[in-house]
RNA sequence: GCCUUGGUGGCGGAACUGGUAGACGCGCUGGAUUCAAAAUCCAGUUCCUUCGGGAGUGAGGGUUCGAUUCCCUCCCAAGGUACCA
């Protein structure tokens, strides 16, 4: 009998659907394992090789635990709402709704036929209103918090309105806008309705904010970041302004800290851990306030700005963050961020067409051109100055588009003997650059060593350390009240309103200008259905184009936009939620996915804590996986989660690279050239379908004619009659024809080869290019454990079973360790290799022993579950091989009563020599002294002495 | 620039806490089987060599009896990040 592996592999998938072989329960006495892969978003192009490879992995762990004895839960889901669906939608009018649903059925098939243990009972889809239900409830209750930094954690809104009743906000600690007021229990108890709530929303962790977005009037929307290419829309090349919209805004600020130091407490990989930590941006220094040198003008200004006479002997203030304040005392100028407001109030008559003009230039210019630019030294003088607060010395007060108005607070005091920016920016505009620094030369360039760094001409902080001067410093700067010690972070905080329609509807109604959230039992807010998915014509989301887009807060449902009178029935929020929502709590609602009445029960939060495994690509680094960590850190407030974290380990597996194939047109021609001889001529490379090349690079003439019409009267000017394709790395992708399809494999090959192979490519971890010919090797491999198994049909032998030999056994045991050590360690490449030997050494012993081959198959299920399945039928067992307990490994198969010991001779021309094992040191050093001297004499030389080295190896040294 | 991870045959990659480098697979070469092909099986395959050996894990140094492994300097690649004060 052959392996069939067609009739084997849908044999048993069949049978794992019919008999939910996977099915997680939430109350078990095993102990839990919660492993999850990241949910993909269903495109529309399917799965490619690349794609499986982490659900792969995930699904290999995950079938070992269940053999270790675990309740294991493995679900996958959909990420169903993003761009995609919406551009299509644009493009063609169908509801993305039905574009997605198709694409999760072609996904739906492609992983079935991969065999993967998933539990799809547990199915979610973030598109799918029973699922979006609890996004929308998570917002209401990030809505209904604050964040306390006394007590260091998000509690409800309610407490606070307590605290302010009783003594207003003077004592409050909390994350909130920089611009909140002060005000006395009093104030807040006269404040009306409406002012208590922009006062509150000023606190809670989710909120509303006029944020800059970058929008494209001819497109009519908003683009992200990487859809603009120099200053102009990538699609269509648009020009694009920034713009301020009314949005809402995560306070992830409020959590910066506490994701810094979660990344102690996970098993995350390091570059990961550093990409967050850089992204969070942690800096520890000292705000410093500078008085500006108010002139008359200022005076008048001031006077005539603002009524209160106190404000007349108040100068203005410059805030800035530096991590150096020991450098105080080498201040030698100020620089603000074009931008920054004070600029038009503190520039002098004199200087004030300089000013504007380089204000309007660098207001121009793009961020990118901006951050380009970083050579180009540029600044103007405000005419203003700033009194140094312990000198009282006047320092000139200049802009310079190198200081940035989004970090810190927009402005610096400039060291330029301790930074090299603000010494380029010195030397460029001749301002001086005093030594503070004892020892050392700075006429060429700024000293920065915080290290050896000892101050000097600095008053009190002369002879002091860095650390020592930090100290001081701080201190001394809190006696004058010009400033305190401050930890300054990069992060920023999140913006959650996005301008599209495929994505969740915020639960919020507007009265009066003011959000009002959807009570819990009216959710979930269903998204509308629109005419058209553009923004509509006055600028406003795709859900301005609702006609059913109103909320009755007396009936508690959607209602017309015509019946909109803000008595009764009140305008609905027309942005919809960030990609990122959706997926920020998923893999808690895994873990109670029908509940209806809550995001998840305690019984089975409780039970599956957090996630055990999860792997996913590296590309989530800043944004996914730092969102997720934010909300469980929320919802462990909360009290809703008992863990802080939601993954304890985290794997990135590699990209699945593609090989293109390149054809070399000879350039104005439509003649191509072969590979070996493009040197001769002018061409241009164009990529061709890779299915179009064999295994030798060699490219089939026929097949491309047929291809392409471009190609139909071509020719090809050959190299030994064959025309060689160049072959290029990179990502796979449609554009690039390097796509190989998981399809195709598995009709020729099998999913267990596809998986073998996949995992034998090389290290999950490592991003390795894509080369179907190697699939033959894992094939050959499972047709030979296909034969070893032969003499058993139906769980009898042909023939009488022999008992397992000590060389079988060894073989087996050494396999079980070593696939053992392999799988937890995540390095299922080797574990291939131990099969192929373990099969190959098996074969040649001529073992048919039940006593191996049984464990055998048990090994290889995680990696090839189907042929697993179907020997292990053919052994006699009726259920699947999914629990059967998982071998145990036993030293004693492996020792042997004697061992070769190699010798080292210098450390060089080692030789073997074979001794009883339980020699001692003395022995062995007496045995290979005899040898030695045997051969010395065989040689004619004199011995050598001979010390045993502690370890693995003897060693003569002469 | 900074941070991180890497660099081993023609290729993908093995080598546990320093101990016979190149496991395993692909490819290639030769052979067996076959009328022939596919499939399968066996042998060989780091490089150089005067067949004694010699060199060799990005380059150069160091520690060690012994280094792919540890330390220093440099080069290269990938990913992250960037006038971050």
């Amino acid at each position: 009998m052959n392996y069939d592996f067609r009739e084997i592999e849908a044999k048993w998938q069949k049978y794992w659907a019919e008999n939910e072989t996977f099915k997680a329960s939430n109350d078990s006495d095993k102990p839990k394992f919660y492993a999850l892969s990241m949910f993909p978003y269903p495109s529309g192009a399917g799965l490619h090789v690349g794609h499986p490879l982490g659900y792969i992995a995930t699904d290999i762990y995950s079938r070992y635990k269940r053999h270790k004895g675990f309740n294991v839960l493995h679900p996958m889901g959909y990420d169903s709402f993003g761009l995609p669906a919406e551009q299509y939608a644009i493009q063609t009018g169908q509801h993305p709704a039905i574009t997605t649903e198709q694409n999760i059925n072609r996904y739906r098939e492609q992983l079935d036929q991969l065999g993967f243990s998933f539990d799809w009972s547990r199915e979610v889809r973030t598109s799918n209103p029973q699922y979006y239900k609890w996004t929308q409830w998570i917002f209401i209750q990030l809505f209904n918090a604050w964040y306390n930094k006394k007590s260091d954690k998000a509690e409800n809104i309610s407490s606070l309105i307590s605290i302010f009743e009783k003594g207003g906000n003077a004592n409050v600690e909390a994350t909130c806008d920089d611009d909140t007021p002060s005000f006395s229990a009093a104030d807040w108890n006269a404040f009306s309705e409406k002012e208590k709530q922009e006062i509150l929303l000023k606190y809670r962790l989710t909120y509303l904010a006029d944020t800059e977005v970058n929008w494209c009037p001819a497109l009519g929307t908003v683009l992200a970041n990487d859809e603009i290419v120099n200053g102009v829309s990538e699609r269509g090349g648009h020009p694009v302004v920034r713009k301020k919209m009314t949005q809402w805004s995560m306070r992830i600020t409020a959590y910066a800290q506490r994701l810094l130091d979660g990344l102690d407490k996970i098993d995350w990989p390091q570059p990961l851990k550093d990409s967050q930590t850089n992204w969070i941006g942690r800096s520890v220094g000292a705000s410093v306030t500078f008085n500006v040198k108010m002139t008359d003008e200022m005076l008048k200004q001031v006077q005539h700005d603002d009524v209160a006479s106190s404000a007349v002997e108040k100068p203005y203030e410059i805030e800035v963050f530096t991590t150096r304040p020991d450098t105080i005392f080498g201040v030698s100028f100020m620089t603000l961020a074009p931008e920054h407001e004070l600029v038009a109030k503190i520039t002098t008559p004199e200087q004030k067409t300089e000013v504007d003009t380089y204000v309007e230039a660098t207001a121009k210019r793009s961020e990118r051109d901006r951050m380009a630019d970083v050579k180009t030294i540029s600044g103007v003088f405000t005419g203003a100055y700033a009194e140094h607060p312990f000198t009282k010395e006047p320092i000139p007060i200049w802009i310079g588009d190198y200081v940035l108005a989004s970090y810190g607070t927009g402005a610096v005091m400039a060291v330029p003997c301790g930074d090299q920016r603000d010494y380029d920016f010195a030397k460029h505009y001749n301002i001086a650059i005093p030594n503070i620094f004892e020892g050392v030369d700075i006429s060429e360039e700024a000293f920065a060593d915080k290290e050896t760094t000892v101050i000097a001409n600095s008053d009190f902080l002369n002879g002091l350390s860095y650390k020592d001067a930090m100290k001081k410093i701080i201190a001394e700067l809190e006696k004058i009240g010009h400033g305190e010690g401050k930890v300054n972070y990069r992060l920023r905080d999140a913006v959650f309103s996005r301008q599209r329609y495929w994505g969740e509807p915020f639960p919020v109604y507007y009265v009066d200008g003011m959000p009002q959230m959807i009570d819990l039992e009216h959710l979930p807010l269903q998204l509308p259905e629109v005419e058209k998915y553009l923004p509509t014509e006055t600028g406003e989301p795709p859900l301005g184009n609702a006609t059913e887009w109103a909320w009755d807060v007396e009936k508690n449902e959607v209602v017309s936009n015509d019946l909109i009178d803000h008595k009764t029935v009140f305008p609905l929020e027309l942005n919809t939620m960030p990609g990122w929502a959706g997926s920020s709590q998923y893999f808690n609602r895994y873990m109670d996915p029908r509940n209806d009445d809550a995001i998840f029960s305690p019984e089975a939060i409780n039970y599956w804590h957090d996630v055990d495994l999860y792997i996913g690509g590296s590309e989530h680094a800043t944004g996914h996986l730092l969102y997720s960590r934010f909300w469980q850190k929320f919802m462990f407030d909360m009290g809703y989660v008992p863990k802080d974290e939601f993954a304890q380990k985290l794997i990135n597996q590699g990209m699945i690279t593609g090989t293109s194939a390149i054809v070399y047109r000879i350039a104005g021609t439509k003649k191509y050239v072969s590979f070996g001889l493009k040197s001769d001529y002018s061409t241009e490379e164009l990529r061709v379908d890779v299915n179009l090349i064999n295994v030798s690079n060699e490219l089939d003439i026929e097949a491309l004619k047929n291809w392409q019409p471009e190609y139909q009267d071509a020719e090809f000017i050959l190299e030994d009659d064959k025309y060689i394709v160049g072959r290029e790395v990179e990502k796979m992708s449609k554009r690039w024809y390097n796509v190989v399809n998981p399809d195709a494999i598995c009709e020729e090959y099998g999913a267990d080869s596809l998986r073998l192979y996949e995992m034998f490519l090389g290290p999950l971890e490592q991003s390795k290019p894509w080369n179907t010919a190697g699939i033959t090797g894992v094939h050959s491999f499972l047709k030979k454990l296909w034969k070893l198994y032969a003499p058993y049909t139906n769980g009898s032998l042909s023939g009488a079973e022999a008992e397992p030999t000590a060389e079988n056994l060894k073989t087996l045991h050494k396999t079980i360790k070593k696939v053992e050590e392999d799988i937890e360690n995540f390095s299922f490449n080797t574990s291939v290799s131990t099969f192929m030997i373990c099969v190959n050494e098996l074969t040649s012993q001529k073992c048919t022993s039940k006593a191996i081959l049984e464990p055998l198959a048990i090994l290889v299920s995680p990696y090839a579950p189907h042929i697993a399945e179907e020997l292990w039928s053919r052994l006699g067992y009726s259920e699947s091989i999914a629990e059967a307990p998982f071998p145990k490994f036993e030293e004693k198969y492996l020792v042997e009563s004697s061992k070769e010991y190699p010798i080292s001779f210098n450390g060089k021309m080692r030789f073997k020599l074979e001794l009883p094992l339980d020699m001692s040191k003395d022995e062995i050093e007496a045995a290979v002294l005899a040898h030695e001297k045997t051969q010395a004499q065989l040689e004619g030389r004199t011995p050598k002495k001979v010390i045993v080295v502690p370890g693995k190896i003897v060693n003569i040294v002469g």
